[in-house]
DNA sequence: TTATATTAAGATAAGATAGTCCGAAAACTA
DNA sequence: TAGTTTTCGGACTATCTTATCTTAATATAA
């Protein structure tokens, strides 16, 4: 939709580790595998994460991923910011570089507005709310079931 | 930020289109010039435009493109789905093929209000309100100025 | 009729995104 | 220590989007 591949399977994989009550490492082919995402491209996906003091990671045996931080101190805005960068929350929805309050777009009052509001929301959801809801209501994170 | 460069385009050559008193064709260059997009490239974008019947094109001197419809019977949302096509207003926003009310992704509900927020507005602003603005309040479409 | 302007259509190239593969480094196990 | 598992990092491939270029078709004008 408006988020890169790379974005949606780093959120899910947050998502997915968020969700499970052992709270070690996980391999990253565990995830995509679970995701039903290539665990090649996922590794670079997760390093993104990783880089970004996001999760850490450990090699070798019962090595994988893991949060860095209390899911609830995680929230979506980072991880996509992590991954796509800020550009996704900003910008003119007609492409024009300098559109903004002294010089608008036709759309720039009503877009910000949208905009604003979804930056809003996934700067104030973490991880554990939405991993609480994968649990309690059963809500997925892969295309197959 | 959502839609294809190509849908960027479409959509501020139909508004340029629009907010001009002379209602003849306008040849592609110009539009390209005015707005700072290569003509080249605009030519393939309008020709999804008149296909789709929102245009109407004439080769020769004192040829170009013209509406083919009047701006106020003419939404956005044609202009988008004619380019960019349905997809961009449907979707759910972690890629999940079968994301929907039966079984939804943990961002489903929220992320279907906002979209389908954004496809009613598109379904309902004609080009012709938004050249009236364009007109009076000095909006602008391109980015020199 | 001839020249010119312009869109139509297709080939090609450049760039970004998505995805694959492989060797190296690190950590565990025996 | 040797072997195995796993991330790390880079190279490579494929596909899609964006952009450019060329030729053909069409309409006007002289």
């Amino acid at each position: 939709m408006i988020f890169s591949k790379a974005c949606e399977y780093g959120v899910r994989s947050a998502l997915f580790i968020s969700s499970r009550t052992d709270d070690g490492f996980v391999s990253i082919r565990k995830i995509g595998e679970e995701l039903g995402i290539s665990h090649h491209f996922l590794t670079k996906v997760l390093q993104d994460l990783t880089k970004a003091g996001l999760m850490k990671s450990l090699r070798g045996p019962n090595g994988g991923v893991a949060l860095n931080r209390s899911p609830e101190s995680i929230f979506l805005f980072e991880i996509v910011v992590a991954i796509d960068g800020h550009d996704r929350f900003e910008g003119c929805i007609l492409g024009l570089p300098g559109c903004g309050d002294e010089s608008p777009c036709p759309l720039h009052d009503y877009w910000e507005g949208v905009r604003d509001g979804v930056r809003e929301k996934f700067e104030n959801v973490n991880l554990d709310e939405l991993a609480r809801q994968i649990d309690e209501e059963g809500l997925r994170l892969s295309s197959l079931v």
